[in-house]
DNA sequence: TAAAAAAATGGTTACGTAACCATTTAACTT
DNA sequence: AAGTTAAATGGTTACGTAACCATTTTTTTA
């Protein structure tokens, strides 16, 4: 490994000056740094991140935890977070993070001193929040939030959930179903709070039959639509708190033979990109602005680490609702 | 910051002592562990992985130099990626390459003395081939391969183009048209040649102007189909050299009015797993084993890691074909 | 042209850890 | 119980860099 030392004696000055023609160039003398760049070349020396983060204090390197990629919204948001950071100069510890190894996850991120960390999978009242906060290390949290509200960048889930049912009710359903993740997570919590809002609104009876919440895995969601089948009077829509629930959903129900919107329409939550595609179509609603809930929230990370203050950050973006052809309008009952 | 110094003060003992409680505890009497144990927990010590990388070497970090996410294949490759690594203790740092921030990604990469590179962007004939291995860092390639024929986990590419294209043949297609990228890239080129070979075999012209070869961009494959609609003798089935190119190219023709397969056939690559989705049903080849390239790339090369040898990785998985619902069965021209 | 100021370079040190060797302490042997 | 071996602990150093202060060289100023 070749160091700065070496590249100090070929060069013929000392290892200061080395250093100064990496890090500031310009308090250097131009025939010193055509020197010294050309011992860097003959030797091919590169500085040694480690080295240097141990004496700076520093790593430009930041963790991401994300949730699972299989839900697609994971999939852009990471797309977003890593392409921006690394295109200022970080680099990106990624970590998936399936609520069970959450715990891990956190161990092994305070050893390597990390810039920052932004986070997806928190519960609202997640005892590993106060770990993050002692550490001092600048944190945001996406997608979810945390009961002390701080430091999040969320979508309006409350009003998506409310968009969402009260446009199933708009279009004359009444039989709605909704099926959700945990409450113990602040978007299922906001978003099912949405849904029965809309119920009240609407002056419509809860039934809970059609209320499933738990896990979203796919052999969980299985199971809720064995449950959906069994029952004498079905949902007319089905209102899920994610896209990606709702496109799971989708599958089981053509794969058995039905069709969308025909014989059951589906809501999302999120506008996820591959809802849009022609052969899905899925209606949802999602945040009105172009940029995703992690691109904001990384790059306000970004500002936090560099900028060396740490503001709260609170953001809650706001939602609309994306028509397209997963949902059927209902006859009027009489 | 509390360092093991300060540990050290507190319980008394030596920093070295410390350090053995740390890494070799069995070297240690279990009172002065006690000690050692009680004093990390007061005061909150978390050892700094800078320090440790910069005197062992090793940095317990592997890059990543991914695919972009937005073709599916990626999604999956990332995930087992990042799951296994950290798993075994290596953290990811990951990088989504566009095939033009090649040059930068690579040069970010060596700064920080990663344990090990896993990439999947590189080209048959690439330049910076020759700085990876010159650097000793232990690579693996997947999905795509060099000419040198390092180190690379890939399908039999030629096999899943001839095996797509050979079964449009087989259900009496003869005007089949090829979207591909650029044959600077071992996918493409082996797979483009398998397609060229099932023409042969069954004894069918190559007509130019339904190859197409480019940059496989969303706008570039709207372009592809503006072209492919202007045509005077339409193509009746797609061969697409990637699941991600052919879903694609379904949303254009769905939204444009057609249906799928009626109206035209469409086969894809990979198997990717949105492909299976009832919404989709989409026919490809892929491999058979039920393990991902990725997967076994990063396994691999977590081997080269903890072995410190270097073998010659070379694996080309069989692939089949998986039938679902994009093609249609011709009727026999006479 | 001498003095003062600014620019350029060098020398030494700290960062926090594990490696290495030295020393002390405990545990066997006969 | 003395000698030998093994176990446990400590002291010092290297890792490669940037920070910091000191010194030399150059430029500016009166």
């Amino acid at each position: 490994m070749v160091s700065s030392k070496d590249v100090a004696k070929y060069a013929g000055v000392s290892q200061t000056t080395v250093s100064r023609v990496v890090n500031t160039p310009n308090l250097v003398k131009e025939p010193t740094y055509r020197k010294v760049m050309a011992a860097i070349d003959e030797l091919n020396y590169i500085p040694d991140g480690n080295a240097r983060s141990l004496v700076q204090k520093k790593s430009d390197t930041i963790a991401l935890i994300s949730g699972p990629l299989y839900n697609p919204f994971f999939v852009e948001t990471t797309t977003s977070i890593v392409n921006y950071a690394n295109e200022n100069g970080f680099k990106i510890n990624v970590h998936f993070s399936n609520d069970e190894n959450i715990e891990e996850i956190y161990n092994s991120i305070f050893e390597k001193k990390v810039d920052g960390i932004i986070l997806s999978s928190v519960l609202l009242e997640d005892p590993v929040f106060a770990k993050l906060e002692k550490s001092g290390i600048p944190f945001i949290l996406y997608n979810r939030k945390h009961e002390s509200n701080k430091n999040f960048v969320e979508m309006d889930n409350e009003q998506a959930g409310f968009l969402a049912t009260d446009y199933l009710f708009s279009l004359n359903h009444r039989e709605v179903c909704w099926i959700g993740g945990p409450t113990e997570m602040s978007t299922f919590k906001g978003r099912y709070d949405g849904f029965l809002k809309a119920f009240q609104k609407n002056n419509a009876a809860i039934n809970p039959e059609k209320i499933f919440i738990g896990n979203t895995s796919k052999e969980n969601l299985y199971q809720t639509f064995l449950k959906l089948e069994e029952l004498s009077e079905k949902p007319t829509a089905i209102c899920a708190a994610t896209d990606a629930i709702a496109i799971q959903m989708m599958d089981f129900y053509i794969s058995a033979g039905y069709k969308v919107p025909e014989d059951i329409s589906i809501i999302g939550i999120d506008n996820v990109k591959i809802g849009q595609h022609a052969s899905i179509n899925l209606t949802t609603v999602g945040i009105s602005s172009p940029i995703d809930l992690g691109r904001i929230a990384i790059e306000k990370l970004i500002k936090m680490i560099q900028q060396k203050n740490k503001p709260c950050v609170q953001i809650t973006e706001a939602v609309r609702l994306f028509e397209r052809k997963t949902i059927i309008k209902k006859k009027k009952e009489v």
